[in-house]
This record gives C-alpha cells, structure tokens and sequence, in this order.
DNA sequence: GAATCCATGTTGCTACTGACAACATAGACC
DNA sequence: GGTCTATGTTGTCAGTAGCAACATGGATTC
C-alpha cells in the first residue's frame, strides 16, 4: 500500500510552506494582520496545530517572510529599471517610483504588511541593510539626475525627501484601505503617471 | 477612616481610563501596538485584570480610542487652519498639511496607530465619516485656491491626489521607524517647510 | 442623616493561542 | 536493505481576551 488512498490525507502535506504563506496572505487582504493565527492555518489546511512550525519557527517569523518576499520583489524590479540602458537619469527616478506605486496597488495586503511596524519589527539585520543600501543607491542617482541638469538647484537630500514622501504617500493611497474608502475616486494607472509625470518635469 | 491608609490601595483607582491610555501610549512606543495588553496593562497599574473592561470593553476599543483622540485632535487643528481669516486658499492648504506632518513628527507613535490597519478596522462608522467630510473639505479648498489661479490647469482631484500622497509621505518619513532609520538624515522642520513651499509655489 | 443606586473594581471561569518537547512517519541517501 | 533526517503529530504549559457573578463605596435622594 505505497500508494496513498484518496480519503486518507498523507502523512506529508508536500508543500505545506508555500499553502501557508498564500493562505495567510489570502487571511490578510479579508480580515487583516492581526486575524492571521498558526492554529487556525493549521485547522483550515488539515495539518496539526504544530506542523507550520517546522517551516516557520513562530508566527512572527511567517509573516515576517511574507514582507520580505515583497520587499525582495521591490528591490529586484528596481534593480532591473536602474539596469535599464534606454532610459536617462531622470526617467530611471520616475520609473523606479511608479513600479513601488503600481505594485502596492496591485499587491495592497502585501504592501501594508511591509508597511507595518509590528511586522518589520521581526525582520532580519540583512534585510534592513538591503533597504539601507536601496537609499543610498537611489539618493546617488539623483545626484547623477542632478549632475544632468535636473533640480540642479536643489539640495539632493531635499530632493531625495520629496520624491520618497510622494512616492510611499501614492503607495499609501493606492492600498491602505482607509484611503480608497476616503478617497471621492480610485486611484488609476494613469493618474499615478500623471502625479510623477509633473513631479518629474517628464510631461512638459 | 474615610480617609484612605498609605499602604493600602483605595478599592477605587480614581483615573483608570486615563491611566490605561497613558501606559498603553507608553508601550506602544517602546515596544509597538502588539505589545500592548490589557492584562499587562492592568498589573502594571495595579488593578485586577477585569478592571480595564469597565473602561474599554475590548482591547481593540482601548487602540480604537487611542487612535481616535489623535484623528480628534488633527482635525481640530486642521478646522482651526481652515477658519484663519489671515490665510489664503493656497496658504490655507499649506498650513493643513505642514500641521499634519508636524503633529506626526511629535507624535510618532501615534501617528502609527491611526495609520494602523488592524486598529483603525474597529473605529468607529461616525469616525470615518468625519474622515470623509475633511476629505471632502480638503477638496473644496483646493477648489477655491484654484479658482485664484493656483494650478488653474490642473484637474482638481489630480491635485488633490497630489497633496494628500505629499503629506501622508511626508507624516510617514516623520514618524515611522523604518523610514527614520533609512533616511540619511533626521527630517528637519525646517526640511518639512521648504518641501511643503516648493510644492506649493509659496517659496518662488 | 440614612437608605439606595450604580459606576467601578474583583474573583473565577472558559476558550483560544503561541511555544515547546517527545514521539512518529516516510522519503532520501548510502 | 538500513539509516538519517525533514516533516508531521500528540501532549502540555503559560499567557491572553472575554464573560459572568459578586463586592465596594461614593453619589443621590428622601
């Protein structure tokens, strides 16, 4: 009897780590973070209540892999735009800004996880550093716009401020809840391009 | 003995609803809002562990409420802004936003809880109506400011999408841990005005 | 001034959760 | 074919939220 019955369930699930994390994050976008628990994961997949922690040792470590899975996504796409040969300087800075924003639209329970204190609260030394690094490489290219002839007149900190602020705030907009609820329209494609392409200068 | 004895605790705290809010401030800025619980918080202050529930029945009406005096009060503020006969639209819409950034600035860990998802999912309905009526204010604002001749061109919710994301950026680079231990620098108040008038126009 | 009321606090309980330890299973590897 | 090890299970403990029944004493009323 290798072969297993079809009533019985095995006695190993096959890839219990990526059912929890997808479960989770389907907990997340209905009743949020907090609504997450190991137990009932377990209750829901069919697995016992101690079996997630063979893949994630506590619960915070669960969902502090799912906000780095995002933040990992983030990094590589900016990495790829930075890459990019066609574009200048200044379209780099816009196209790194619009993937954050077009992605935390798309992916709103994931973004407002890497957004949450509580969570980030758990994440590694390493990924803190990445993001450290992702701040520095992006205030040097502005320096590098700057040295185009863009803002040239500005403080590149200030500068780096305000591109960060109008950045995660669209972000914000495009996945907190309370905004879309409070917001009198959604938040469209185009009008994200449009608010970057006048912060750019891309437009005129 | 009317009188209560030194050694003796009175059966009645005497502001146990304050209390409990202050502490729970307390430990949501050193340790976050997970930290905080209601029997924690009760041995602390040193009532029985039931005691909190006359106060807040839940502990996510104890949050709620914590967030909901900071909503109170940013809109309190902002009513004053708006009613200041001295100001004009733009200057008017300037003001608002710099008093929101500033009050997160001073009050982070606050301001993270009403930016908090989990928490602000138990406000209250009237809350989030008056939410909407600011936002809907917010609008009108620009409207006038525009009918000045500030952004004349624009579309109007465009601008409006434009503000609210600078702001919300700005409050969250002012107040969020991650953002704080990222920046190069600490945001400044200074930093805060000269972004908020190049934004505006004030500073040409 | 005494009787009563009720806001506030207490004790005791249940259900749920995260975390840990000891044990079981079965696929992989030698 | 035998062993190793990743994965899953059962059992247990401490901490927590939430509820109910009871206690206290300051405020109110007659």
């Amino acid at each position: 009897m290798s072969r297993p019955q079809p009533d019985s369930a095995p006695y190993h699930h096959g890839d219990l780590r990526r059912t929890l994390v997808d479960r989770a994050i389907a907990v997340i976008e209905a009743h949020g973070v907090e609504a997450v628990s190991l137990r009932a994961l377990a209750r829901d997949i069919g697995v016992s209540h101690a079996a997630p922690m063979r893949h994630f040792p506590t619960r915070s470590a669960l969902l502090a892999a799912i906000a780095k899975s995002g933040i990992r996504a983030l990094l590589e796409s900016a990495g790829k735009r930075l890459a990019n040969p066609e574009l200048s300087n200044v379209q780099k800075l816009r196209s790194m800004a619009e993937g954050y924003v077009v992605w935390a639209a798309a992916n709103p329970a994931h973004h407002m996880l890497i957004r949450n204190q509580d969570v980030m609260r758990h994440a590694d030394r390493e990924l803190l550093e990445e993001a450290s690094t992702y701040a520095r490489l992006h205030e040097d290219l502005i320096r590098r716009a700057q040295a185009d002839g863009w803002r040239s007149q500005q403080k590149t900190h200030e500068v780096f401020v305000e591109i960060t602020a109008l950045t995660a705030g669209l972000a914000l907009l495009a996945s907190d809840p309370i905004y879309r609820t409070v917001l009198p329209g959604q938040l469209e494609r185009e009008e994200i391009s449009a608010v970057l392409d006048r912060f750019m200068g891309t437009a005129d």
